[in-house]
DNA sequence: GTCTATATCAAGATAGAC
DNA sequence: GTCTATCTTGATATAGAC
């Protein structure tokens, strides 16, 4: 069914994305999860032995998937001030829909057990210092990293729709406002 | 119970809020908001006949509450350009928390039915062609909506918190890419 | 490692008393 | 207009076969 599964587990983490976001965050049941992953309930539940391990798992996913893609774009980078910033910016504009799928989870996790998106806090606060340690000024970075996110999240639910082409023109606009 | 409810409905909306933003969407059971609100839940149903008309009203009172700040804040502001786009900020600086916390309607609905949203997506793109047409070029004022949004959402979701002062550095910050 | 069957519990919603 | 039952469904999780 899902394209890029190498296991089990991963099917059905695409399974669990696809269903939270098509349904709602609610109608994202064991029962629609295994069914729509083409496990039995059972079959879910040895891989994931709660639904709280479950959502757990979704929101390290979304976690590594935001490391491996800010590595590869920093790594693209020259050393310079906001390389942070620029580099989360450009994963962004590179790996959508990757980036949007997986904060599937996020909602998850803020709708199933908020307590669950502890780990994703401390992630984003540490990326938020990274950036605000870039050079620019912290209202400025803020900005820019809110814009990014703000985009990302409002996609997530459907209220806005870029293109990628509007995608591009953005995050020149974003960097314009690193470098200006 | 709750400080500002004029009526049992608004009680009851109240009691969503708060509970949806403490316990997570998937929390915000009928018998958690009744209990919370101090009635029963035959007495919530009365008001609010099913869980979905419960949710529409969340939606409802969000719009209605940042139109009337939009408006509030509008009639200070001399014509010119970006006057939608600036009346908006301003909306979300002067009346946050209000704003912060009906925002939890819109976790309700993502969580309970996405097609409870539709009327908050139109009423969103409404505002995102004002502030298109108001004069500044469509990836500046994008950027300029987004992180509004951004901060106002993570806000919610408890992973950034601003206090007063540092909202109106971020207010200011965002009103200089509007002037600038 | 995946299945079926089932136990247990909580949710949304209804009915009717007051 | 608000209450206390109660009905019905569907969700998580367990047990044990294959």
């Amino acid at each position: 069914m899902t394209q890029h599964s190498r296991n089990a587990k991963d099917t059905i983490l695409d399974a669990a994305e696809a269903v939270a976001i098509e349904g709602g965050a609610a109608h994202m049941t064991l029962d629609a999860v295994s069914h729509r992953a083409g496990v039995s309930k059972g079959g879910l539940l040895y891989h994931f032995p709660s639904k709280d391990h479950l959502v757990a798992a979704m929101i390290q996913r979304l976690i590594d998937t935001i490391e491996e893609a800010r590595t590869r774009e920093r790594a693209k980078l020259p050393p310079g001030p906001a390389r942070e910033l620029k580099a989360y910016l450009l994963a962004w504009l590179h790996e959508d829909p990757k980036l949007r799928k997986i904060a599937a989870g996020l909602l998850a996790a803020a709708a199933h057990n908020p307590s669950l998106m502890a780990d994703a806090k401390k992630h984003f606060h540490s990326m938020y210092d990274q950036f605000l340690a870039g050079g620019l000024s912290p209202e400025r970075a803020s900005v820019v990293f809110m814009a990014a996110e703000g985009f990302r999240f409002f996609e997530l639910m459907g209220m806005v729709e870029l293109t990628p082409e509007r995608r591009q023109i953005v995050v020149d606009e974003l960097i314009g406002l690193i470098e200006g």
